[in-house]
DNA sequence: TAAACCATGACGGGAGTT
DNA sequence: AACTCCCGTCATGGTTTA
């Protein structure tokens, strides 16, 4: 195999040397006078005492309004003691956890439960259907929905919800086998009183409604009115996960509603895709990809900005950042933000720190003031990246960047094809064969190697491209191929160390670090290149190749601390956590980004979206972080 | 048997035009 | 607004090769 296209002779920067003592120099970057903001927050610890005068029933109300069933409540209730909400709400989650691990099953009811059908609907409607083909069993429940003239209803988006939407599909999820039928003969958007009227019966209290119903104006539709209440019920309500007396049980937790919402997404991404475009674009949530895709700003472009509000909820400890692609199906990020938050995502294409491009979406409660970057800066175009290139590179090929970095890469053979394609023409090569060779060029990121030769990226430019050590994916009995698409599937250090940076001098003494799908070890080599101290690094990753890489990792740049890698995530209940809790003290950053498997556009085959099969593992990055902030502030 | 190879489009954003 | 065209996208599953 030709291996002439390497760069590692570049003559701008020595890519070859030690990897330790280049990372040692890494870590002495040279800075501007760094202005330490306080990013403590004042966070009250959560009044977690049950009302004296609550009996037990409100109690088990008050958690199967979260959504858990009312067997597990009180399994949890049996053996917690009424007294402590807390201990019952973690082990409600631990049981939810592991029923989703153990059963597919489950979790494909629970899918449809989020839809907002009864359980003894979906149970029926799964054994009429069996469990493999999802579309009929929602086609089923649809039927018995109509049927019974209850089909699902959304509450918080108002983007699904308009004049022209079917109304049938307006209902209230709370009771289906509701006796009266109100529903039928209520035109919700009728006139003031019988939307005050729909919001009551929908659950929430009255001044709920009349608040929202002021604040949004007299044209608001139902959907719009119940979306400000959720926001409201968020912001409110964030950390009291326990009861505030006026509200119906199942309005009290707003990730039920949440969660909820989710599983409609689904259903309405599906079926009214073209309709959720047009109606998204108007929707304050839509989240819209800036351009240029700088996020709050890059260390080589002008336009900085340095102060957000955060919402007062996102607020650490501790602090988090999750990441995943930015050009994920419509809808995704602004769910993901909702779960993480309401936090506004950062989207940022790495093509400003490095040769390719890789455009990411980042949601994190960091600081932005004062970041910096990591020196040297990288080689920014293919050019200083690989100057053996230069050669051979046709005046007709414009490219001065990489196109994203993916998870695999072109087979020798294409080289031969093009080779073939041009060989019969001079330095000017028809039109259409230019286009040909480019379009090629582009899709597999090919770089030219020879007179008419071009070549993949070898693992090892890649490493250099990504902000790696070299040989950084080597060893443990990585192939070729395994390499390139650990690689494909990891961070750009650069990118994402510009936005640890604000960490360095918060943490002198070193960071405690829990990392979820850890891949490579992106974050983790990150903050390392910064000169943060990794005092502990827990890091959950499936693949056992990519352990090991971390792990050489850790051995080769002779870390101090700990290190405890987890092969599945799902181990990391609230038992495990707790105990790691207490052992390091608690975590500094929770960092991850979940799989993108479902969301990315290269995926023709499952590209269902935030529901799909690994990239709904987002919602235990959710979990767990959700499980560390309350421990962490209990303690 | 492990690694390499290859066929497989849809979706969404941006820019321009009508 | 609605239309066109252009371009890029952390991939999967089956088959062939070494």
């Amino acid at each position: 195999m030709d291996r002439n296209s390497s760069g590692g002779d570049a003559d701008n920067f020595d890519w070859d040397t030690e990897d330790e003592l280049e990372i040692d120099n890494y870590a002495i970057s040279s800075r501007s006078g760094v202005s330490l903001t306080n990013g403590e927050s004042v966070l009250g610890t959560t009044e977690a005492g049950s009302s004296a005068d609550s009996p037990n029933s409100k109690l088990i109300d008050h958690f199967v309004g979260m959504g858990f069933s009312e067997e597990l409540v009180a399994k949890a209730i049996e053996e917690n003691g009424e007294e402590n909400s807390n201990l019952i709400l973690e082990a409600l989650l631990q049981y939810s956890a592991s029923s989703l691990a153990s059963s597919s099953n489950s979790k494909l009811i629970d899918h449809f439960l989020g839809m907002g059908f009864s359980e003894e609907m979906v149970i029926k409607a799964i054994k009429e259907n069996g469990e493999g083909n999802t579309d009929t069993i929602l086609e089923t429940l649809l039927t018995y929905s109509a049927l019974e003239k209850s089909a699902p209803v959304q509450h918080a988006d108002s983007d699904n919800y308009s004049s022209d939407y079917d109304g049938s599909f307006l209902d209230d999820f709370t009771d289906i086998d509701s006796s009266d039928d109100t529903e039928e003969t209520l035109n919700p958007d009728s006139d003031e009183e019988s939307r005050l009227l729909y919001l009551t019966k929908m659950g929430y209290s009255e001044a709920e409604a009349s608040v929202a119903m002021e604040r949004c104006g007299p044209d608001s539709s139902i959907a719009e009115l119940t979306d400000f209440i959720c926001a409201a019920q968020m912001a409110k309500a964030a950390d009291a996960l326990f009861p505030v007396e006026d509200r119906k049980p199942f309005c009290n937790d707003p990730n039920y509603k949440k969660r909820r919402n989710a599983g409609f997404d689904l259903w309405k991404r599906k079926k009214q895709m073209k309709l959720d475009k047009k109606l998204l674009n108007e929707d304050d949530h839509a989240v819209h990809l800036p351009n240029p895709m700088i996020g709050f700003g890059v260390p080589t472009e002008p336009d900085q900005i340095t102060q957000r509000t955060l919402p007062e909820d996102a607020i650490g400890p501790p602090y988090f950042y999750y990441e995943n692609v930015a050009l994920a199906p419509v809808g995704v990020w602004s769910e993901m933000s909702r779960y993480l938050y309401d936090v506004t995502p950062e989207f940022v294409d790495s093509k400003y720190f490095c040769a390719a491009a890789r455009k990411r979406g980042y949601i994190h409660n960091l600081p932005i003031e004062n970041r910096y970057p990591l020196l040297p800066f990288p080689p920014r175009t293919i050019h200083e990246a690989f100057p053996l290139t230069k050669k051979w590179w046709p005046s007709w090929d414009p490219r001065t960047k990489l196109n994203c970095l993916q998870t695999c890469t072109a087979s020798a053979k294409l080289t031969e094809r093009i080779l073939k394609a041009l060989e019969a023409y001079g330095d000017e090569p028809p039109l259409n064969v230019q286009k040909y060779v480019l379009d090629e060029c582009r899709k597999w990121n090919l770089v030219w190697v020879g007179k008419n030769k071009v070549a993949p990226l070898e693992p090892d430019e890649v490493e250099m491209l990504l902000g790696f050590p070299r040989n950084h994916t080597r060893g443990g009995g990585s192939s070729r191929t395994e390499r390139i698409k650990s690689l494909g599937n990891s961070f750009q250090v650069d990118t994402v160390a510009y936005h640890l940076s604000v960490l360095k001098d918060m943490f002198p003494g070193g960071i405690t670090v829990l990392s979820l799908f850890s891949g490579i070890g992106g974050a983790e080599v990150a903050l390392h290149r910064l000169g943060v101290p990794l005092k502990a690094v827990v890091s959950v990753e499936k693949s056992e190749v990519n352990r090991n890489i971390v792990r050489s990792w850790w051995e080769q740049t002779n870390q101090r601390g700990t290190l405890i890698d987890i092969p599945d995530v799902q181990e990391l209940n609230g038992d495990r956590l707790e105990q790691l809790i207490s052992r390091f003290g608690g975590f500094d950053l929770v960092v991850g980004g979940s799989p993108c498997n479902n969301l990315a556009g290269s995926n023709r085959h499952h590209r269902d979206g935030l529901e799909g099969k690994e990239s709904s593992l987002f919602y235990d990055y959710c979990r767990i972080l959700d499980l560390v902030r309350l421990m962490q502030r209990n303690q």
